[in-house]
DNA sequence: ATAGTTTTGGGACATATGTCCTTCCCAACA
DNA sequence: TGTTGGGAAGGACATATGTCCCAAAACTAT
């Protein structure tokens, strides 16, 4: 981790995620970018809250390990996005482990200027709400997925997600077998588990093994596999 | 349903449970105070959002069910609690089914009003950010548990937190068998293998059947079952 | 190139859980 | 008193999933 001193690419970024209309002026001078490399943590679970942060570049994931160590992806993330707002309002610890994926960029707010200039700034909580209310629908529809479907059909609606959102045109309908481990934990099965998952999908058509990844052959049927519901979506 | 025309029984509410603070004075004259009997439905799934409700009296059980028709029980909810907090902020349509398990009062504010009176009212936001970021909480420890631990243990700590939390003095230390059907649907498992569960943990001479209840016999055992973690606590 | 090391896929087995259906018990009722 | 209906518990079987471990493949450093 280390701070960029660039104004210039902190406006940048202000503007283009129009990040100014949600703080309170007397907070910009408090505003720090910082650069996170591939695989580095931005905070782990058990630590002091501190800051608030804004994802404007890269990508982060977001996972959490039980005291067993059995690790449990709860999502990635992609610009827009926040870290530690559920933390800033109820004051506690953080709950999960934030590691970058790729470079990341994210704007730092301390919590001390929070509290101090923007406790009662309108727009900040209305984006703060806005934001919460999102992850809370994100997290719910999970929870009944998770109870309700079995690994075959979450895998489905996984690929679906993670193939065909917004991936490089030349990596359309395919994952990277170095991904089945994280695919693995983000839908709360075992590795092994999943191979077996995809196997079985191999037998029926679904999708087709190959040397570094797998490939989807009948996005219809996996759409239909998957009750059309695509819970890992962005 | 129906409505009470009862304005100091709404005015004790307001007192007990200090609602005046949270609210625009501007919306007072919109209160409406509603009962519901046991077994009532406030509201189901997919209903268009019109009210925000704000539970003052008696228990309700919020589920919801699967396009298959599964059953899974998100929560029980007693005084003071909001239903429908997350639907006004999004202005979506109920994503769960609400019904009274006991007589239930709730105080019901239709969005019209909210919008038009308090949307930028400070006190308002920040006590939704703090209800919403709880309810998060719990969700999302709800998730990794679930996700992360067998039925075995889900069920011990159900238990503990139904049975000591604050009943019945009578009751402490037993649960109706009347009540397993729901426990299974809260837990997200079927009946027929929660009953297995509970032989188990029988043998294990944890808990102990009776006619018409299930007695716990090892507190500290299922505590210890349940990794000390009381996921289902109000 | 070769030997060691890591990655990847899968076999074998145990456990967890779901589904269907039967049996038993008891209360209400003719 | 016998009948019946419903709820509660559990038997039997199939499926889903976890754990442990091994073997082939790919990769790395000498």
């Amino acid at each position: 981790m280390r701070e960029i001193h660039d104004p210039e690419l902190l406006q940048h970024y202000m503007e283009t995620f129009e990040i100014k209309p949600i703080l309170n002026d007397a907070l910009l001078p408090y505003l720090t970018l910082y650069s996170y490399d591939h695989g580095e943590l931005i905070c782990t679970q058990g630590d002091p809250y501190n800051h608030l942060y804004l994802l404007v570049k890269g990508k982060l994931k977001i996972f959490n390990t039980s005291p067993e160590g059995r690790t449990l992806i709860l999502s990635f993330k992609t610009p827009l996005d926040v870290v530690g707002d559920i933390e800033y309002v109820q004051g506690t610890d953080f709950i999960n482990t934030v590691e970058a994926v790729s470079e990341v960029h994210m704007i730092a707010i301390h919590h001390r200027w929070l509290k101090k200039f923007a406790s009662d700034h309108t727009p900040l909580l209305k984006f703060l709400l806005n934001v919460i209310t999102k992850k809370f629908y994100v997290k719910s529809s999970s929870l009944s997925f998770n109870l309700l479907y079995p690994v075959e059909v979450r895998f489905a609606s996984y690929l679906l997600s993670v193939c065909f959102d917004e991936g490089d045109a030349l990596y359309r309908g395919q994952l990277s077998t170095s991904h089945l481990i994280d695919a693995a934990n983000l839908i709360g099965t075992s590795y092994r588990h999943l191979n077996r998952v995809i196997q079985q999908l191999s037998k029926e058509g679904l999708v087709e093994r190959h040397k570094g990844f797998i490939e989807v052959k009948n996005r219809e049927g996996l759409s239909e596999l998957a009750n059309h519901r695509n819970i890992y979506e962005k």
